[in-house]
DNA sequence: TCTGGGGTCCTAGGACCC
DNA sequence: TCTGGGGTCCTAGGACCC
């Protein structure tokens, strides 16, 4: 059978942190936004183990964390560095197995053949070793019969161990969970399981399926499945290309004056622009995403023509889509921006960037080449 | 007490075409 | 004067992930 090894990598950012200055080792300290002296808008970003038992949490916005006390060590992020950080892991796995994939910027999965978990589990302590030696950085591993399983296995890992659950162990070490330890099931879903009497996977099973169907919709062939001691059989994962490159910004202060929020978008565009060429993309559809001071969302988008790599035309259209989120209404009086952010989507390679040639002939089979834009 | 910035995926309705 | 059954594409919103 095919085993999935999956690695979380522990309190990320923090460690990160802690391989190039190592007297955080064992303090208290977190990475987050500028706390501003309590009236900052960011958030928690990670964590450090000693800091989470003073009760910091990553998500927890910088101005409950600053309440919890200063003699926190207070780091700001550097994303750079961490993807950098992010890139040497993933070397050194797909050293070990050219299937393994990265899913997030702090976990990846590797396939792994053999009938018993032994092989696995060996592998899985292997990497785990190799990756505190030679970068320095703790993880957590799970090793299960699918993707999922593994991640949940790793979950329970945390921090620094490793956790093996066997196809005849899924529907006992589903079954007591909290439905929300399933990946996909977020808020949202945590509260209309609880609606039908589910707070447990296992509490499925107790649920018609019809009923659970109509309050978490596809979710909850999954849930059954698991409660079941079922799993999808899935092929491993193929490569990925991104589909879609954005930036957001939230104001110290919310405005609604249209020069700020035109130069915040003129800026993203410069920065995607380059991103776009480094990368070799080119994008389709523009989308204009503004929150306002009550956390109210709105979005519009375009698509242009033809793809393109330049990103003159998208400026041209993320205004008029500005002007139509702001003034849906002439009579209607301004609404202060919170947060403005702009994504460019359907992308596709794009033959004139800089990628480098073997990895542009791998990612579209060698088959054929791209047509530049028109 | 507020809630970042980067993404993916899903649903649903309407336009349009055969 | 009353209209089906496919299909695809586009757009808006929202859940969810780290």
């Amino acid at each position: 059978m095919r085993w999935a090894i999956y690695l979380d990598m522990d309190a990320f950012y923090l460690s990160c942190e802690a391989r190039r200055r190592p007297e955080i080792r064992g303090r208290p300290a977190v990475v987050a936004h500028d706390p501003a002296g309590g009236k900052g808008r960011g958030v928690v970003l990670s964590a450090s183990y000693e800091a989470r038992k003073h009760g910091f949490r990553s998500a927890m916005p910088v101005r409950e964390a600053w309440r919890l006390g200063q003699e926190v060590l207070w780091i700001p992020p550097d994303f750079p560095y961490y993807e950098a950080t992010s890139r040497e892991v993933m070397a050194l796995l797909r050293q070990r197995s050219p299937a393994a994939r990265q899913f997030s910027i702090d976990e990846a999965a590797l396939p792994w053949d053999g009938e018993d978990a032994s092989g696995a589990e060996a592998e899985g302590r292997a990497i785990q070793d190799e990756i505190r030696n030679r970068l320095g950085l703790p993880c957590s591993v799970g090793i299960g019969p699918s993707i999922l399983l593994a991640k949940m296995a790793s979950d329970r890992a945390k921090p620094g161990g490793l956790v093996v659950i066997s196809p005849g162990d899924v529907a006992e070490f589903v079954g007591s969970l909290p439905v929300r330890a399933v990946p996909g099931v977020g808020a949202v879903t945590e509260r209309d399981l609880g609606a039908v009497g589910v707070r447990r996977v296992g509490d499925c099973l107790a649920v018609p399926g019809p009923a659970l169907r109509r309050a978490v919709g596809p979710l909850a062939g999954l849930l059954r499945d698991l409660a079941r001691g079922r799993w999808e059989e899935e092929p491993w994962p193929e490569e990925s290309e991104p589909k879609s490159l954005g930036a957001m910004s939230t104001f110290s202060e919310d405005t609604s004056d249209p020069e700020e929020l035109t130069r915040t978008l003129r800026r993203f565009l410069d920065d995607l622009e380059r991103t776009l060429k480094h990368q070799g993309y080119a994008y389709r559809t523009v989308t204009l995403r503004v929150r306002f001071a009550d956390f109210h969302a709105l979005q519009r988008s375009r698509s242009l023509p033809h793809h393109t790599h330049e990103t003159r035309s998208a400026l041209g259209v993320a205004t008029t889509l500005l002007r139509e989120i702001l003034h849906p209404d002439p009579a209607h009086p301004k609404r202060p921006v919170r947060t403005v952010g702009l994504t460019l989507g359907d992308l596709k390679p794009w033959a004139g960037g800089q990628k480098d040639l073997s990895s542009f002939a791998r990612e579209t089979d060698g088959s054929q080449a791209p047509l530049p834009d028109p």
